[in-house]
DNA sequence: ATCAAAAAATGACCGCGGTCAATAAAAAAT
DNA sequence: ATTTTTTATTGACCGCGGTCATTTTTTGAT
């Protein structure tokens, strides 16, 4: 069983994400049309779908690549110590999620890996999100009674609950940010009197 | 300013609910096509739109009152005192909303109020889940550092993580049951040495 | 009863994602 | 170099959600 892929295929495959990017700078991903593309591209129509499942597909690469560079950046910077420095430090992450709502939708559906086969480049985002966090939070001022892994967990949990409730307009008074920090104050450091 | 609704109106909309959930009721939700309902409500396409916005808003409708049924017969049952109970009194609830993939995307995508004006079926159910689980946790055996309602905003918040873990393909080692345990446990009662 | 205005229903039509049998181009076999 | 086989591309076509000018029905005024 051989697959020989010929060299025609990359260059085709690599002019429709030029053409895809060029369309998404001038308005943005919501507005992307495969037409659009593939005219772009100056290939047709039925090329693109030999290329990707469907237009999802596409664009989960497209986010995920801006998502794998929000991360190398974020991993770049120092070390947050905080519950504070964390939210900080995961800003360009949560920003470019929630940029455009189509993006948002978009990561949240695909935050998930169908199979485990294939994991998709948002999946793989998620995962690291959580790993990353954990690294953090293992020698961060935090409580030590559970794992650094479920707080890690936990983080994630909270920041997609913020990042939902920005689209709500029944709770718009309150940014995202002090939102995220009331909950992670209360999830990272809790004050219990013992019993 | 005057807008008289016929009766005729509220007959053919009767007859476009009873359709689709006959439709839903063979096939499930991601099986409804709008073809298939007007044809089975006797009324044109055209027609459909002119009660509807679009299909989702049908959808948001149906699934919204499934929802609220939910919600009503867990309302029916006792007060829940720990966090185990609280995730079993809570079952039928995530249960329908994670019935299928479908509904489950459609419920978070409609989990907030667009504009504040409109707030749709599924966003109060969103609010409903809060005020009701803050109304358990005022007299549960829960932590008492911070308000009954940013608990109940964690519950929903570990509660949508877990259910989206369910669709995850790397996390399915563990049941949505035992991880959301593992979550309230730890966000409803930390261990904490004073320092 | 008659007629004008408002409300509702209609269905041909469109946009756009996605398919597939036919065709062209490249690689391998001779 | 020629034929055969594999791989890529093509574009007419389809499914389905959604629109809108036109027609039909209802209502309220006379």
């Amino acid at each position: 069983m051989q697959k020989t892929i010929q060299k025609r295929t990359l260059k085709t495959r690599a002019r429709l994400f030029t053409a895809a990017e060029a369309v998404i700078e001038k308005n943005g991903y919501e507005a992307l049309r495969v037409d659009e593309v593939v005219q772009a591209a100056g290939v047709a129509k039925g090329t693109f779908f030999a290329h990707f499942r469907d237009k999802d597909e596409l664009m989960e690469i497209l986010i995920g690549q801006k998502l794998v560079a929000c991360f190398d950046q974020v991993e770049k910077g120092p070390m947050p110590k905080t519950a504070l420095e964390i939210i900080d430090a995961l800003e360009p992450i949560h920003s470019f999620m929630t940029s455009e709502r189509y993006v948002f939708d978009l990561i949240i559906r695909y935050s998930g890996a169908t199979a485990i086969a294939e994991i998709g480049p948002i999946a793989m985002c998620f995962e690291r999100y959580v790993r990353m966090t954990a690294v953090w939070l293992e020698s961060a001022e935090v409580r030590g009674d559970v794992s650094a892994d479920l707080l890690a967990e936990g983080v994630q949990a909270f920041a997609l609950q913020s990042m939902s409730l920005k689209y709500c307009a029944l709770h718009e008074s309150q940014s995202f940010r002090d939102r995220l920090e009331v909950y992670l104050n209360a999830w990272l450091n809790p004050i219990v009197q013992k019993t």
